[in-house]
Order: structure tokens, then sequence, then C-alpha cells
DNA sequence: GCTGGTATTGACCGAATGGTCGGGCGCGCG
DNA sequence: CGCGCGCCCGACCATTCGGTCAATACCAGC
């Protein structure tokens, strides 16, 4: 049964892309031979030069596509309402979330971005993080002007330090999992809430802490 | 001129190996070829067999001596005196510091622990984590025992959220770099020291942030 | 000079790679 | 019907891959 809605994209090339995902995600580009994905497709090898010209334009088209869908998953992390802290708690929450989602395609953009020898489409990439970047960075500001957050921080800097603990997460959970001092590696909203309590609130007991002798 | 000291290993095979760390850090496994690293080396591919019995004794040799070498610079950042505060600056401001200083052997140990699809030796990799992580908790641990930092708090959240800022920053400071409200792109120090007096201190004004309706 | 082990090499191997080609299948349309 | 055209495939190609091997060059000890 077909969908309802006309398909533009015929079903053959997304079958293709589908199978291309699923093994880009896992390993390199060089690692992941076109008899693989036509395999996985369940299609003839000579059958995806039909709908693609080599195999960069076909990983590039893979690339394209899940950056966009990462894109919109994350663009629906933004969006909240209430007090400040509030929009920061539910957006770190969400971010988090959205990133454990979808696991395969957050690598697949971020296996891109560290890549130095083949910058293939950093481009790509690089929307997902602009987005969440100046959405955060308003959200801040919109605190230190109302007054709910301290003025006398860079906001750009918590940004990527939020943004940050959450990519970094996602990246190291099988690892933090082995240690056992580590409670929160399958808590993300547990963690989210424990980074953003921290960020709001310090860690000295007052607020008094000596900051003069900062090198 | 040769080193004053004996040197166990043979010249050639550190060749190889020096060759072999400079491409794997660029590139994927399967995107260096051992003609590659024959040609990089200075030396015919054959001989690379003479050492290596193959190309992941090849790859695990050099992951082993990028892991040792890494956890070797990292060492060194745990050290210092001074109050608690005092050794989380420095803490910081040394480990961000270390990553820097040897790119390379960072993107081959990171890579290594992202690569879902082959194992190769995420142990060594895992090595460096569990040193930084470990005295980093003990030095949290220590200030909270001291009355120096909060009691209420998870010190092993905040050392992921530390490190994590710092490995965040390292990953995507070219990207970061093209944002016009970051400043801080170019300036690890301004980074960290930014980082560790948020921690510190809180975004909130007061001390005194609501933080019954964390869900 | 001879010997034996180490270092080094070019030539070579089978397998796998990315990519091509000619043709067959099926369906809509004149 | 048959004609054309997307869709799809088996077979094939040149190249490159990781890896082998026999043969050197080299050098220390006898």
């Amino acid at each position: 049964m077909a969908d309802l809605l006309p398909v533009i994209e015929c079903e053959g090339r997304q079958r293709i892309l589908a199978a291309a995902e699923d093994l880009f995600s896992d390993k390199a580009f060089d690692a992941v031979s076109m008899n693989a994905i036509a395999l996985q497709a369940g299609i003839s090898k000579a059958n995806i030069y039909h709908y693609f010209p080599n195999k960069d334009a076909l990983y590039l088209a893979v690339l394209r596509d899940a950056s966009q869908n990462l894109r919109a998953l994350l663009h629906d992390a933004v969006h909240a309402h209430g007090t400040i802290v509030d929009v920061l708690r539910h957006f770190a929450r969400r971010h988090l979330q959205a990133l454990l989602d979808r696991p395969q395609l957050v690598r697949l953009v971020w296996r891109e971005i560290l890549e130095k020898g083949a910058p293939r489409a950093q481009e790509f990439a690089e929307q997902g993080f602009a987005d969440m970047f100046t959405a955060l960075v308003a959200v801040l500001k919109t605190g230190q002007s109302r007054g709910e957050l301290r003025g006398d921080f860079d906001p750009a800097l918590v940004a990527t330090l939020l943004l940050g603990a959450n990519v970094f997460f996602f990246q190291s959970r099988d690892i933090l999992r082995h240690y056992p001092p580590i409670t929160f590696a399958d808590d993300p909203a547990g963690y989210d809430a424990g980074v953003v309590e921290i960020l709001l609130r310090g860690l000295v007991p007052e607020s008094s802490v000596d900051t003069s002798h900062i090198r």
C-alpha cells in the first residue's frame, strides 16, 4: 500500500537513502561499500547509479537529508513559555532528548563536523548548530534584560556550555556508564536537571566567591 | 644526530608509527591505505609488514601510543595547589590547553570513542577518561567536605560538565569561530575562565532561585 | 672471506572496490 | 498491438586494496 499523498521521490530512491543513512551512521565513508548499501536496500548495486551519479553524491544526499531532519527535530526544542528559567530547563531537556531520539542522525552529522581530512559538507552540518545557538543566546539575553539572570556573563559562552553539556553527554554516554560514581548515564532528564540547577545556582555556597585572582 | 639515550625501538618502526599517526588522525581507518602510510614514512609498503603483522595491529599500536601520550599529557593538568577553587581553575585551563596542544592525538582517540561499528580499542581510549574523571571528582569532593563548595550537587555531574565544556570547545572550535556573537573561539583561556566563573557563581543574581518546580 | 640475522625492497596475488554497459522487464499511451 | 521509457539487473572493467614472498643490501662476529 502506497502513501496517500503523492510521493514525489520514487520509493526506490528513498530505500537507497534509508539504507545508506543506516550504514553511514555506523561506519565511516570509506568503510561503507556500495555493495553493502545495495544489499541492505535489497536492490542491485547498479541500480544505485540510476539515482545517484556516484558515491559522493549519495553520501551528500544522505547528509543533507539527515541534517534537515535533525534541524527540524531540534527546532521544536526551542519553543517554550514561562519564566526564562523554565524555558532554559525545557530547552536543555528537549534538546538532549532530541539527540538521544535519533542517535544515527546525530552521529552522522557530528562525524562530518569532526573529520578534518575531507570537508564534504560542513555547511549542512553547521546549520543545526547555528539554529540552536542563536535561539539559546536570544533566550539568555532576554533573561538578562529582564533581570532574571545575571547581566555580567557572556550569553554565547553559556549557550556553548549548555549545548556542550548535552552533546558531550550524548557522545560519551556509553563510557560514562562504566564508572561507578556516575548515576545519571541512563537518566538524561536527571542529568539535564542537575546541569541546569548547577548553572543557575553555582557551586559555591554564597554568591560571595572571590574572583579577584582569576589569571 | 641520534638521540643520546639508547633507543629501544628501531627508528624505522617509529617512522612508520609517526606517519600512521599523522594520517590516521586526519582520516578514518579505511580511508588510510598502507600505501599512503609507506609513502609518508618514506619506505616501502612491504617493509611495514616487517614491523607490524597487519593493518589492524598497526592502527592499534598507533592508538595505544596516542592514548598513552595523551594520558601523560593530561596527567600533568591534575596537579595544582591552593584553594579548591584555584585548583579547579587551573585544572580547566590546563586540561583544555592539553587538548589544544595535541589536536591529532585527541582526534585520533576521540574518533575511536565515537565509532560504534568497530570497537577496535575502546579500552585504550577510555583510560584517559577515567583518569580525568576520578581526579576531578576527588577534587570536587574535597571541596565539598571542606565546605568550600556546596554539598548538594553531584560531583560526578559537575566533572562531566566541566570535561564536556572543554571537549566540546575543542571539537567545535572551527564552527564556533564562524558566529559573530562568539568572541572566545580563539581565546581558550578566556573561555575556561568564563566557564569556571559561571559554574562557581551561577547564572541567577541571588542564590535564591526557586528550585521547587524542577520536573 | 664467510656466515647469519636484520632491514628493506619490487614484484606479485586474490579479493574487493567504485563505476559502466547492454539489455531485459513492465507499464502507460498512441 | 507495439513503442518508448523509466526501472532494474547480471556481468563486466580498471583500479586499488591488504597482504605475501623471494630476493637483495647491509652489517656484526668469527
